[in-house]
DNA sequence: AGCACGCCGACT
DNA sequence: GTCGGCGTGCTC
């Protein structure tokens, strides 16, 4: 017999199968075997095993011994070859997110994380009938195999948890095995706590990235040895060595924190449903506000859509009130706070109510905008925010790269009030201070809170009522539930609905909804103020009606004419390198190799490979980076991987020391 | 990636 | 002679 082996290497250039022969060894498909490699003896993993001798000619050597401790499934291989195709990394790195970096915790001296917890379930009395009604169609999908993916679109509190969890338990009924994904390591603890009174703590396993080594270790071999049959935690939980998985749930499906920033650059839902197609498992993607793309296949049947619209207690959804600030300013109000957000802060003061101000960030782009009649400049190719480049006093598209000159007045209406977007953050807690001056006001955000004990301090202040209105960023709209927050307000929404991406406005739909579910979450009905210079976007009249499916509508519409995804892709190829001219130069012929692979179909596919583009290498350590952004039409993505992975292995070959990374469908471009 | 091989200049 | 610099090629 003869075994195809990717050995445990650092290499782009050993990055590939290796045949040996098993001997009297027997062999299976995800194996950890020690073989002969030069003049060197190294590990590797076993892809495949069949009896046909290769043609090549050269010496097959033979595998010393399996390490039957640490090998993997013939799944987990499989999926891992998938993974080098599809996004063009090696298949070495796709196997590393299988296994845990450290070694295991001396006999007797394992740390079971999350040890203080405690365990806090009480099944519910009754489940609402649309509650029933989803438990039936997935348990019915998860015990007669059907591969089938659900797009459980749940209004906030409408119980989705019940519904996962009713899920798992019909898989490990059944025998099987469950993942439990959440897009953040802070939402993990309130999930095991849940899970653990219903499971019991023995049956599940956390992963997150957050545990030592030594506890993911630990976490990883009782998920391997069938001791703990379900896993839970933030996306690298999606690659659990698990077998004959039942059902794999990923809660928030639409957050950006499943796909992974850093190479490789992986997206957890493609994964997921990589993996249950061996077992015939079954996804369920759970969502208030499903991504346009998973909801484009919902409606096109190639996911299975079910709707949880009835909340579970009954609370009246808070009203959403959209503010002009445009009109504002025409009534003499320069200030960030307008007349409305103001008067129901104060009337939430009065009551003893909460508040909590939402600044979302500027992030590292400006836009330019016109506070007399909302004009925001956008590519006209594109389709997305320009941003404004200080260095060249520009604005530049961050998708193709054109640039325009900053206007003195507004194309539309005239007028000279055409100015930069945003204020600076520090500004906004000092305005709230001075015009709330008998308030207790608090700031959360990541730039200024570094450690975690003083964000937990925060958050429990304001959870013991001894905060009267928090200002924070993103974080404030997720975490915790409160039940004192009578008011909501979006300082300045355009902020998000301006970014140079084209999710921007699916983005908002969510932020916006989001929030709204921390006000009135008491019997009262809560206030959502959002201040906007664009208030007739269609988004903001989705947001107002609770009405994703209007948000859609719209949205997809969009997506189609400029095609977005789901009708296409965009893919970014980052060069990146210590030899400022050799990045250039790699990028300028990679657009020229790309161009030239595209010409031979003569779709004018090449039109869509935009020039390399500078950009600041914030992440890696080498200083240098350029990019090409490639637009991709639908169904051609694994053709231009394969075009990309061709070009790294040209440079590789010539040992050029440029490190080529591609991300498709990227979150932001800067 | 590593490591060996090999071809060239500089030195005890 | 021979030591070591690094350009090149290979690992089943």
């Amino acid at each position: 017999m003869f075994a195809s082996i990717v050995i445990e290497n650092k290499s782009k250039y050993t990055d590939t199968f290796y045949t040996y022969e098993t001997g009297e060894l027997f062999v299976n498909p995800g194996d950890k075997v020690r073989v002969p490699f030069g003049k060197k003896e190294v590990y590797g993993y076993v892809f495949d095993v069949t009896d046909e001798k290769p043609d090549e000619e050269f010496e097959i050597k033979t595998i010393l011994e399996v390490d039957e401790e640490n090998s993997l499934n013939p799944e987990i291989v499989k999926t891992a070859a998938w993974m080098k195709s599809r996004y063009a990394i090696k298949y070495y790195d796709a196997l590393k997110l299988f296994i845990p970096k450290g070694k295991a915790a001396k006999p007797g001296k394992e740390k079971e994380p999350y040890k203080d917890l405690i365990s806090r379930y009480s099944k519910p009395e009754h489940f609402t009938s649309e509650q029933e009604n989803a438990i039936s169609v997935i348990s019915e999908s998860i015990e007669k195999n059907t591969n089938d993916i659900f797009l459980l679109h749940g209004v906030t509190s409408s119980g989705k948890t019940e519904v996962y969890m009713e899920s798992i338990s019909k898989a490990l009924e059944m025998g099987k095995t469950a993942i439990m994904l959440v897009p953040e390591i802070s939402l993990t603890t309130q999930v095991i706590e849940r899970f653990a009174g219903r499971f019991g703590k023995e049956n599940i396993a956390v992963l997150h990235s957050k545990l030592t080594e030594r506890e993911r270790f630990d976490e990883w071999m009782r998920l391997k040895t069938g001791k703990a049959k379900i896993a839970i935690g933030a996306r690298i939980a999606v690659f659990s060595p698990l077998e004959n998985i039942g059902v794999i749930i990923m809660d928030e499906e639409h957050e950006a924190t499943y796909k992974a920033d850093m190479s490789p650059k992986f997206d957890t839902l493609d994964v997921a449903v990589k993996r249950l197609k061996t077992y015939n498992g079954v996804l369920v993607l759970g969502s208030a506000t499903p991504s346009v793309t998973s909801y484009e296949r919902a409606k096109e049947g190639i996911y299975r859509l079910i709707c949880l619209k009835e909340r579970y207690n009954k609370t009246p959804l808070p009203m959403i009130h959209i503010v002009d600030m445009r009109e504002e300013l025409r009534n003499g109000n320069a200030s960030i706070l307008s007349e409305k957000l103001n008067r129901y802060i104060c009337s939430a003061l009065d009551s003893k109510k909460q508040v909590i101000l939402l600044q979302n960030r500027r992030g590292y782009s400006n836009f330019v905008s016109c506070r007399e009649c909302g004009y925001v400049m956008k590519c006209p190719e594109c389709g997305i925010s320009l941003t404004y480049h200080k260095k060249e006093d520009k604005m530049i598209c961050h998708y193709c790269g054109k640039k325009y000159d900053v206007p003195k007045v507004c194309p539309d209406c005239k007028s000279k009030k055409i100015k930069l977007v945003g204020f600076g953050t520090e500004q906004v807690e000092e305005v709230i201070s001075s015009a709330f001056p008998n308030a207790v006001v608090d700031r959360l955000d990541l730039d200024t809170v570094t450690k975690r004990s003083e964000l937990d301090s925060i958050l429990k202040r304001f959870e013991d009522k001894k905060t009267d209105i928090l200002v924070g960023t993103q974080l404030v709209a997720k975490g915790l539930d409160f039940d004192n927050v009578a008011v909501v307000g979006v300082l300045l929404a355009d902020t998000t609905l301006n970014l140079p991406d084209y999710r921007s406005q699916e983005r908002t739909f969510q932020l916006v909804t989001q929030v709204s579910g921390r006000a009135g979450r008491g019997d009262e009905q809560g206030n959502v103020v959002v201040q906007t210079y664009e208030p007739e976007n269609f988004t903001f009249k989705a947001c107002m009606n609770h009405d994703y499916e209007m948000f859609y509508n719209d949205e997809i519409k969009i997506r189609e004419f400029m095609n977005y995804p789901p009708f296409g892709d965009i893919i970014m190829v980052n060069f990146t390198s210590n030899d400022e001219e050799l990045c250039d130069a790699t990028s300028d012929r990679f657009t020229k190799y790309m161009k030239n692979c595209l010409k031979t179909q003569d779709k004018g596919l090449e039109k869509g490979v935009m020039n390399p583009k500078v950009a600041f290498n914030f992440k890696g350590q080498d200083s240098f980076r350029t990019y090409v952004l490639i637009k991709c039409p639908k169904g051609e993505r694994n053709r231009y991987v394969y075009y990309i992975d061709n070009f790294q292995s040209l440079l590789f070959n010539e040992r050029l020391k440029v490190n080529v990374v591609c991300d498709v469908n990227p979150y932001s471009i800067v």
